[in-house]
DNA sequence: AGTAGCAAAATTGTTGACAAAAACGTGACG
DNA sequence: CGTCACGTTTTTGTCAACAATTTTGCTACT
């Protein structure tokens, strides 16, 4: 009885995290067409596993796929970021809300030690804020992994991040706030640690609303 | 220029929409496997088209697949049911509060009348509670359709209500409770009317957590 | 009887070839 | 000059056959 499942991942498995990677850091640019056949020549598979690829990306919103058209990377539209900041105003309100309300003394921990983490990060390299827009989205992670239930962590860690991400490698990246955010982020935890529900899900809505905001300002400038 | 963009529709699109029915209908009940070569002789096609239409319905959750192990249809637990409840709770909450935001006429009026539809079929048939089931859903459709987020329609109406559809039909389907429901329905549309965003928020989040209570006590019987 | 091992069957993963559709380029015509 | 038609080329949709893995069933042995 062998407890791992397999050694080495399919064909269409390893095409659809090589090619989902590539669509998350921009090097396949939104808008750009997949080519079937010259895609499966640079990865060295069959098309068929392409195709099952493709269709996974597909679910992921990553490419849209139209019958005897083919595959295109994903465009987000401004408006659809500006819907998804919404839903995530909604969701990760509601993660706040379950994370003070089930979050144990080992979470709390956790949650500070991300925020002392990124607060080191800023004062040392103040210039560059790659470092810190990775702590912001740990932080956010874990908020929803501390909030107990699974299907809201799929939705919003999985799913709806993978967007967001998408859209900030594309036409005008906003240059984010890092110190009210980390400063927002800090009375976040606070909350969750006094377990105040309302409060946390309140702060959580509210800081990103200010993003959804900032958004909004930046692509009317 | 045909503006019609395709007359027949792709096999694999075919074998999508029929599986998809299948399982939302319980015709492959929840938990059972899907041979490739089995189905794949029944509906006449090939096991190309078939593994990318079970790819699909991977990515909306209705069944699983295994590498080497094949496709299953989805069975959602209890404790996941619940989880994708306390989602509803917010995002249609959201939808409420944007909807009483942005309704105009025409959608206040479009909701009533779903109401006045629904409270007819109960007076009339009280014992077969099948038309209100649809009525409630349709209820819940438009609403968010009225909030004007497109994605959030997406997600609410496309992704999640499925797998709630698929629950429905597993061990312990749940009476309902239409009189109480649709007293609320009246108050969540009266208040989306009257442009209260927040009451609208509150009146639909208590209402789906009221569903979700129920469907607590139902399933520690 | 129960189990370990091995062979056979069934199922999934993958490929290459063929059919059909769309995109492209060329040339004739108004 | 623009546009329509048509043949070529490219790309996608589909299938059937092969390879690899898993499952099944049988046999032999303790």
């Amino acid at each position: 009885m062998t407890v791992l499942p397999r050694t080495t991942p399919t064909n269409s498995e390893s095409a659809f995290q090589i090619i989902r990677d590539a669509i998350l850091s921009g090097a396949l640019s939104p808008g750009s067409k997949i080519s079937e056949a010259h895609t499966c020549q640079i990865y060295g598979i069959g098309r068929g596993p392409l195709r099952e690829a493709l269709r996974r990306l597909e679910g992921c919103k990553l490419v849209e796929i139209k019958p005897n058209a083919g595959a295109k990377v994903s465009f987000i539209k401004p408006s659809q970021i500006i819907e998804i900041y919404e839903i995530r105003e909604s969701l990760e309100g509601l993660a706040c809300k379950l994370a003070a309300t089930n979050a144990n003394k080992t979470d709390c921990l956790a949650l500070r030690s991300i925020i002392t983490e990124q607060r080191l990060q800023m004062t040392q390299n103040n210039g560059d804020l790659a470092p810190l827009k990775e702590g912001d989205l740990d932080l956010h992670f874990s908020i929803v992994k501390v909030s107990g239930n699974t299907q809201l962590f799929q939705l919003l860690c999985h799913d709806l991040y993978q967007l967001v991400q998408l859209y900030r490698l594309q036409p005008n990246t906003s240059p984010s706030r890092p110190h009210i955010a980390l400063e927002e982020h800090t009375q976040i935890v606070d909350a969750i640690e006094r377990k105040d529900p309302e409060l946390a899900d309140l702060l959580m809505r509210r800081h990103i609303s200010n993003a959804r905001q900032e958004l909004l300002a930046n692509l009317s400038l």
